[in-house]
DNA sequence: CATGAATGAGAGTTCATTCAT
DNA sequence: GATGAATGAACTCTCATTCAT
């Protein structure tokens, strides 16, 4: 068995391998200007390789896609050792936000891209994607429930925020917000969240 | 006379059937994977055809980019009828999201799409996209300035607002709220809306 | 007959006009990059126009390079008002090199390009082509007879001379002379044609 | 070792096999004319395959013309065992115009054809070219220094030379001799070498 | 007579993918 | 397990040419 062993976390360290550098270049140059040659050029390996551990280009896509969710998921939990859930409402946008501007390719993957991704891949997408959001609607029922955000629907509340979030950092990732300068977008969202937040906020 | 009309009106109507189908495409496949090719087999015409109507992909890209502006900005200055400036806010959004939804191939193209636009192209652009921002931004700051909203930067709320709509709205194209049902999207949405609006008045 | 003799000269015109404007581009441009698309843009008039006058691009290429000789024959003709051959020989050298770096592409046309001539064209070609030979050739025989050069076959001279004048051409215009600068290959090509006739002259 | 070697004997006989073609069709066809494709067609392979070979088109080209310019310095420095300089020069005609009819092709691409070459290539192209000049040029000088020569410019003798033999070879090629049958040019030729060394040589 | 409209063929090039070794 | 070699299918775009009107 020590053999078996020994094949498979070879196979899985060559997978990781690939992904780390598909994921660097993704990551880097989008989804549409990364090719398999490219990726097998970065690792030294031939794209023929490639094919022994991913079925094909969507798989790998996919995968990656998946551990982005991970990674944020990752992220995003660190803030539940913030105690108070109005305090940790407000980190979580930060993360979001520093996630989506740190790496907009990937958030752009995760997010924004149409994917190419067949109908099992649907299904398993959301397993992370979907713990991150029930994590983040936990934090806003705790602010409702304890009285720091006026009584109103838990789930208006998650989804108006996520919206707010979202549409900010797409907006500034697909450059729409042409009509002001880089330095003023930058001061209009920390603007915008602090007014955000503050009429939410129960005071 | 009569002949030259009608032989304008016929290569309008071929630019319109052109535009068209490039529109339904770059939509439902992205700007990257609609080839001249699909598109002249879609309205079975050669590819040469299309370069009669359009000089290269790009223009038609513009082009259409360019319609959708048109279309929305004509929808949105309806609602200067209005003279409540709150109420006008109010439509506003209403029509940006009927906007969303009704034409949801525009939308993305407008406000989504990733695509390569050549110089000339960045500045007519923004005209129309430009003139609605600035039209939506007025009402803003009426909003402000005849006290029905808490004296706060114009810009900081309508870059929020736009933000927040946005959010909604490419969240749903790009089926990112799987996590609910699509009749529990809508009454999200106009529940969002709602209560945005509402933390936001003065009252 | 009145009427069908002006539409022969009409027609005649419009051939003309045709013929005028393409050779000016394959003068300017080269035959490969001159199009019938751009000839007719020229004349303002649609590339279906002038396939009523024109069978295909290469009946037009044939006719303007008959056209060439014409023009060059004449040139050369000029010549035969000088009275003493070893100078008509030399204005001759002059008018030949002229007409190349005034018209290099003309000359292109002439005197390099593999042209796409059919056979009957083959044969034509060479009614004014020859003539010019002849005419050269004549010269070249009366300069030996008069004892202006030294006693030698006339076809050699003239084979000499025609490669030695279409050497200089030819490197010229197809750049193969970049050893030396634009003002040292003039000054060589001067040096070079007196040298040339210089030693073959009887003195 | 040896499976390396066969392999990389492979590739280059690969690589051989297309450069074969592709300058019989360069030449047979002209450079606009021969398609990648068309090669491709020729050497029963994908045109995709040409790409793992050489990086375009251009580069093809580059090879083929480098090539050609190996053999024929190959061929010139082999006169250098001749001691006298004005035997050499003569042998340098011949090896010349030898060069020009066994291997019409390399000669027209090297010497005739009119190819976009990019900014490297330009620079490396003379290295070959520019020194089968100076190499003849060299012998020029000496046969001047010597007194073989009249006192002249050496650049002026040997821009005639070289003229004169190029004037020669090309209108050869393409067919611009067709007043005298093969044989009588092939004559001609022969006397007018010898006239024109005759002519210079000091005596 | 003139043409607007259309196209088939073809250009160079790239890429995901396969398969014999 | 790894790959060199190969390819089919696709891309955008241009051109000479045809034909109904």
């Amino acid at each position: 068995m020590g053999i078996s062993e020994r094949k498979g976390r070879e196979k899985q360290e060559m997978r990781d391998l690939i992904l780390r550098e598909a994921t660097r270049m993704f990551i880097e140059e989008g989804y549409e200007k990364t090719s398999i040659r490219s990726i097998a050029d970065r690792i030294e390996y031939s794209p023929a390789t490639i094919y022994l551990y991913f079925k094909d280009k969507d798989e790998m896509f996919f995968v990656i896609h998946e551990q982005g969710f991970e990674k944020f998921l990752a992220k995003l939990e660190k803030t539940s050792a913030i105690g108070h859930p109005y305090e940790r409402l407000f980190s979580m946008g930060h993360v979001y936000l520093t996630f989506a501007f740190d790496h907009p390719e990937y958030y752009d993957l995760m997010f924004i891209i149409r994917a190419p991704m067949n109908k099992i891949a649907k299904d398993e997408e959301w397993h992370c994607g979907r713990k991150s959001f029930d994590f983040f609607r936990d934090t806003v029922r705790e602010c409702i429930e304890k009285g720091y955000m006026k009584p109103t629907s838990v789930d208006v509340v998650a989804f108006s925020i996520l919206s707010f979030m979202h549409g900010m950092a797409s907006l500034a990732i697909r450059e729409r917000f042409k009509m002001y300068t880089e330095e003023e977008v930058k001061q209009l969202m920390e603007g915008s969240i602090k007014m955000m937040l503050g009429v939410l906020e129960n005071k």
